[in-house]
DNA sequence: CATGAATGAGCCTTCATTCAT
DNA sequence: CATGAATGAAGGCTCATTCAT
């Protein structure tokens, strides 16, 4: 748990931002906090999943920012926080893709090809940001610091693939034969690889992928 | 142009430039060093394997074995060569393990089920060594330096995978319908989560990690 | 690619890239900077002239200061600026001191004395400080990082010196029969020998020099 | 001075030097001893004239040479201890070449061309090492240690100008101006400008080193 | 609110030197 | 004689963090 350093003006971010338009002071001022965080948070990203987390100094992103350095220890506790807080951010972002690619396949077959080519896309698109969270998501074995905020960014993605493939199963007529986190886990180790491989320069990393993520979907399921 | 500075440390170790098969001066000597080699990444893992890559420095490695900071400097090119040397001794033994293993096994059943207690063990007993090649592999993604090594044990990784299966497939009379790496790619992904899990303190990773990979090794096959 | 690594000194110090003459806060700071670049140069030169380049420590200059040991890397990019730094903000002093002498002189008879006895006294009392300024010029024939700023250096001390020669040839009414490198060369030439056996303690060192600066001076025209 | 640190075989080398053929095994013990020595040094030359003496570590000279790394330190007390025996041997070849210029040239213009021919070219040919004798110079400016060395050679190479000089002046018929040591030290000056700016890149330094060098030695004498 | 100056611990690496063999 | 393993001090540099303004 982290422990309030005695900021002046820190407190627990996200309380109100579904608020939109109070005129209490007091709201307005933890709304123009987080949209701050926000603000540092997006600047953050670039440099972040350039150089991933222990090779990235606050300095480095203030000055690849419109920021000064101290800006970021105001807003943010540490650099701890700061990158959980910008991955976090991403993720959502992510999961909210998928989540519209699920609504609009009509057919198995589709949502199957659609699977692919956004997993495919991603990773072609992407590749950094992944690469951050899976920078985050290691650095979590090592410092209980990060555990619980990683295992709810993985839990989120967990369900944003059983979305889809409980999808597929309703379009299919057929109820998946693998556990939730297993199915995340076999998706999850797909991508990772496809990662490397396209970070290592192969061309054919993201074709491959597509590939074997429509195979492995299919394969959910008994024929 | 001078070259590389004068280290010390022979250019080639382990490679005997006289005459293989001779008990000469030479050839005990480029055994002495790499015995002291071997010596010192095993001293080095321990520490490694606690605190990972980044936070590691060789200062504390040489402070938790009973040699000197400079030592390791002596016989590593620096940091990166250390780590290197330390996974792939390590990994080199866990291949050996697989291969045991799969030379035991008389049955698919039989195979089926040690497969997946050797994972579910190696997840219990060396979760801070598995971590450890993960976080190496996480570090490739953003340092060139080490992609050529990482990228090479994880091939020897897919390869000790695809001897399973393809024994299993052997024993099974089917052939597998996945491509060997497409293979890896789930069954790291699996194991990855296990860990994940299994350092978050859940007592069931391991059980879980069991269960999951022997079922998805029968799935691999066309019922 | 991003670039520098983020160190937060300003990039060109010095340069106010706003409105030139103004009072407002960013001019004030950029001056603000300087002077502690300039400060910091001064104490450093003190540890540097005692030591020269080679042997002395940051950590050394710091402690013979009253900055910590971070600022000197903060307000200077590494080692090699500052010295380049400190050598420069010296020899410009030094430059300005023989123009106001050449200014001063009335008379070929008059110049020739006071060139003289200004070569020897700065012998006398700037030994160290002048011992640094070839120490920096002899690592520039060892590293290229340094040719420029020595080359520019004494580029600067070149048409110092050929300033004094034309002056006295315009005061002899007879023009100069050698290209301002050549003479150059020859005073140089000169105070190196000069501060040679100063350094080694030869008493006349200064007063040899002085006769010889002076002989040379009026050999350097036609009879 | 240098305390003998009670090296077993250390001795004052050189003594003996001289004598080639004497049955003594005192005698010949020490004759090796200085061999060593020498050869030693003319490998440690190619190495100390490429990187000067602060940025070479005996490590590199062994590296670069067929000698191991500890003989370095039984042959020589240490580094400063071998690179003036390096520089000495190298400074005494030179010294006989110009001696034989001299004694070769027929006329007094004969002899100034010689002269400047060879300064040419040996600011051409041999640019790393007189580089390194100002390295070496240049130390002695701040430890003590050297001084004392290199003021001898110091004195030889003025010796050396002055024959060429006093030859130039018994073919002129004149008697030189000035004083041996302004002598050298005017050449000196010219030399050094001219390395500087032949290991700047400079393609006309040797010519130009020539033209003054030949322009100076007419003028030390009265026309 | 925001800045950026200043700190000092800590890191990787180099190296002369010692010494057992 | 010669080797090269081992040491440990020292150096340049980075960086999260603090804090006065």
């Amino acid at each position: 748990m982290l422990v309030d350093g005695g900021h002046p003006r820190r407190r627990e971010p996200g309380i109100v931002t579904d608020v939109a338009d109070r005129s209490g002071d007091k709201t307005r001022q933890v709304d123009r906090f987080d949209q701050r965080r926000a603000q540092l948070a997006m600047s953050a990203l670039v440099t972040l999943s350039e150089l991933g987390y222990a090779r990235t100094s606050l300095r480095e992103i203030a000055q690849n920012s419109e920021f000064s350095h101290g800006v970021l220890h105001y807003y943010f506790r540490n650099k701890a926080e700061l990158i959980t807080y910008c991955v976090k951010q991403y993720k959502a972002e992510c999961v909210t893709r998928y989540d519209r690619m699920v609504e609009t396949a009509e057919t198995a077959e589709e949502l199957k090809t659609a699977f692919g080519a956004a997993t495919a896309a991603t990773l072609r698109e992407n590749a950094r940001l992944h690469r951050l969270w899976y920078d985050l998501r290691n650095q979590s074995l090592f410092e209980k610091l990060f555990q619980a905020e990683v295992l709810a960014i993985d839990e989120t993605l967990e369900l944003m693939i059983w979305r889809v493939v409980s999808r597929y199963a309703e379009l299919l007529g057929k109820p998946a034969d693998f556990a939730p986190s297993t199915t995340y886990a076999l998706f999850d180790g797909l991508f990772q690889q496809g990662l490397l491989k396209h970070l290592a320069g192969r061309e054919d990393a993201a074709r491959c992928l597509q590939d074997s993520v429509e195979q492995v979907l299919a394969r959910l399921f008994t024929t």
